[in-house]
DNA sequence: TGGGAAATGATGGGGGTCAATGGGATTTGA
DNA sequence: TCAAATCCCATTGACCCCCATCATTTCCCA
């Protein structure tokens, strides 16, 4: 249930691209079987989620004001601008042209786990900015305040399931 | 049973226009086979939303007082200008002439969805505005405060179905 | 512990199917 | 009787299903 690790697959001739193994595995038992792609914000890649995902951020626009500008405005952003994305027989999805030029990726695709969403780049563009990231995070000595395992949802303990049959 | 994404179709001469296979598929097992439309109070714009939730809107209301001008005013705008649309045979409307001269819609429509409701749109009017809303959004860094998975309606969960029977 | 066999995931490509579109024919209603 | 709406069918091109091949990992047993 968690997306972790990087893992760089191939863009073929017809835009198909193969979704790891890992992230399909974290994404069964999912009503819709494919993956939500939008571009960041922030960065010159896509953000991946889920379809339980996407509707969890449905429900959340719906608790801002109907009508304020700034639901309006992401809506159009996440919402609006969102591909939905299914799979084929082998577990690959087509990247749509608008996606692959955003991201300005060529013929090979980073899938990079990001916990409960994840991100696709241009392995060459992904590269240096982790080397970056790595840098400033060691240099900043970093701690990350963990939360105590009895406030985790239930199914991300040992010993505990969030399925009727976890077989 | 979520609207995501945008969608470009084209109005034929006859004023007609393929509804998204997406959005009629998070339609279906509605009472009516066909949409509702009216005119943004915002935008140049025309929101369109499911029969269900056009029933949701009366029932709200119905819970302003009855003889306020809010009230009055909301009944007049949505109510009293929305068009029911059904599908031809091939999953098409005919949007009103009123409706095309509002949105300012020329040859082309664009679908944008917005979770439970979505809006069209001319394309050429929506795509500059999608942009500013990128922009404002990223400016603003903006963070959506996620609603916890519990919160959620039955059938947005993984694990979980809203159908009698979900084979 | 090394080698080989088997299983599984990733990749490539052909062809059938279906959604989107265009337009003619028939019906309906003013 | 005419205009508009609905039904019906044809076309086309993108997408999806299917199968074949390749690469990698896992497993098994000597």
């Amino acid at each position: 249930m968690l997306f972790t690790g990087t893992h760089i697959h191939k863009l073929d001739r017809k835009g198909r691209v193969s979704v790891p193994k890992r992230f399909r595995a974290a994404l069964d038992n999912e009503e819709f079987a494919g993956i939500y792609l939008y571009q960041s914000h922030k960065e010159s890649a896509l953000e991946g989620c889920s379809h339980s995902h996407m509707e969890r951020i449905a429900a959340s626009l719906d608790e801002l004001d109907m009508f304020s500008d700034e639901a309006d405005d992401l809506a159009d952003t996440i919402l609006g601008s969102s591909h939905m994305l299914p799979y084929d027989g082998e577990g690959r999805i087509i990247l749509p042209a608008e996606l692959i030029e955003f991201a300005r990726i060529e013929d090979q695709v980073a899938f990079v786990g990001r916990g409960r969403t994840f991100r696709l780049w241009n392995p060459d563009i992904f590269k240096p900015l982790q080397e970056a990231s790595r840098t400033r995070t060691l240099n900043r000595g970093a701690t990350l305040k963990l939360k105590p395992m009895s406030e985790l949802p239930k199914g991300a303990r040992p010993g505990t399931s969030d399925e009727e049959d976890a077989s």
